[in-house]
DNA sequence: CCATCTTTGTGCACGCGTTCACAAAGACAT
DNA sequence: ATGTCTTTGTGAACGCGTGCACAAAGATGG
């Protein structure tokens, strides 16, 4: 979710809606699975349950790719695999610096999850000189005046951040402008960015937060049974 | 986002469209930043501009909690923070249990974020005997048999899942009987869940994928000018 | 070659979410 | 009290996403 400019409307792009896009990991998940038990073809029906969707839902993203299936059969797994995989872009390698070696930029250090789909950490990167060339994960920490220098020698695109929010901005910032143009932001932070750049955000703190919501409805609706059960609300001053 | 049934007709709770439920955690942390600068009022438009959204979705957003704000003038921060804080459950105490402190549940436990906004670690679980009463973040790691009484003495609703993805199903089985009613799972897996129960999930690789997928994108559309850049695809057997 | 049966691919309708644009509300100065 | 100016709250239009339901495709068996 691209939070700086939110003027792109709903991208399109090359026809695949980004909701489809969205969905595609997943899928390619429950395929690889099947494929790791050796199944050779799968239905709809199937691949949907196994992936958590609607079947119809999951036969229309297939048709924005083209038409791999067949009628009275199903998907050819392995063909699947592939056709996604090189959609999604996962038969390159993606060059990945992670910004801020603490507490969460270790742990993703040390995620085996990253490397299994081309995405290959080329460097991590902190502020604290204490840290620099402590190896996490088999990788020396490196100071963060590198960042241009590594960005530029191994062509990476994609930066994770990890630092606190407050540095977040300056990251990025640094970042766009050695020519990273993807980034996952895991501060609990708004990132401005210009165009042409991607943000994702993952915050913990807001998940936390909506499922609250949900769970303190759950129990109002058992506790209190008047049809309006909070405080009207008047303005104070 | 719940991933077992989604036949959740995009549960309009209580007149709240779900996907403003999703951005009033952001009103909330930009409205708490200037509250700290004590700023008394905000125009929708800034106010808007500090969370990264268009002000007229920020108004329609504020207009479904009733009519907080003074035309001419803006709304009130304070009674704002405070409204929404009622409204997303935050005004009370959320016991929450963490399930697998490796890597990625250590550093959740250590994360400070969690406690500011009302949101308690009531345990550390792990199957890992050799972790059991080990110290994270000043909390004992606990096994995973004590999850039953812990959830049930704590009045525990919100359920944090750390493991390998393949204990995640199994975990959420016992969390779900043991009475907790919602789940934040950071495993790569779909979990299945009975009505009722609210699973968010937070997946690292997926949101690599996409990125990697409007990385591709971007740089292809450089690269070659062909209209037709991608292989025509035909089934193989 | 024909009949049957399974499963895909998609037309269609519907509902949610977003955004524009503006009337109404209210603050504030005179 | 009146006018001006700012900003809210919302009606309306539009586009995206979802899911039903079914025709067409193709496999399979006789
Ligand atoms: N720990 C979690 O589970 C968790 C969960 C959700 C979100 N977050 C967020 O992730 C971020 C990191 O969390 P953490 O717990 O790892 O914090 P941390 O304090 O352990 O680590 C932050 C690291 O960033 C480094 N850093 C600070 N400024 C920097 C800069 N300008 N350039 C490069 N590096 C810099 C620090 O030296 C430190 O090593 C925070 O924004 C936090 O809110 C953390
Ligand atoms: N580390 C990351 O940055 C990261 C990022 C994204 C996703 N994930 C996912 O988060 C999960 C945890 O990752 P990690 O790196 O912390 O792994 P880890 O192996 O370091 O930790 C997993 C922990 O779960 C415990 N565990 C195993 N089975 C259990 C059970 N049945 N009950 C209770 N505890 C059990 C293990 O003892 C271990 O302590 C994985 O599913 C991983 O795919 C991790």
């Amino acid at each position: 979710m691209a939070t700086g400019r939110s003027h792109r409307p709903a991208t399109r792009s090359r026809g695949i809606p980004e909701a489809t896009v969205a969905r595609l990991p997943l899928y390619l998940r429950a395929l690889t699975a099947l494929s790791e038990r050796s199944v050779p073809t799968v239905s709809s029906e199937e691949l949907a349950a196994a992936a958590g969707v609607n079947s119809a839902k999951l036969r229309k993203d297939f048709s924005y790719l083209g038409s791999y299936g067949t009628r009275g059969v199903g998907y050819d797994v392995e063909y699947l695999v592939y056709q996604i995989s090189r959609e999604l872009g996962l038969t390159q390698d993606w060059p990945v610096v992670i910004v801020g070696i603490g507490n969460l930029g270790a742990a993703l250090a040390n995620y085996g999850g990253f490397a299994s789909r081309g995405f290959r950490v080329a460097a991590l990167l902190d502020a604290d000189t204490a840290l620099a060339g402590k190896l996490v994960a088999g990788l020396p920490v490196r100071h963060i005046d590198e960042l241009e220098t590594i960005v530029a020698d191994s062509q990476v695109s994609i930066g994770v951040i990890a630092t606190p929010a407050g540095a977040a901005q300056e990251v990025t910032d640094r970042l766009v402008a050695a020519g990273v143009t993807s980034i996952l932001n895991f501060a609990p932070t708004v990132l401005s960015v210009p165009d042409g750049v991607d943000v994702r955000k993952v915050d913990l703190s807001i998940e936390l937060q909506i499922l609250a919501f949900h769970e303190q409805r759950k129990a109002g609706d058992e506790d209190r049974q008047e049809p309006d059960g909070d405080v009207p609300a008047v303005m104070p001053a």
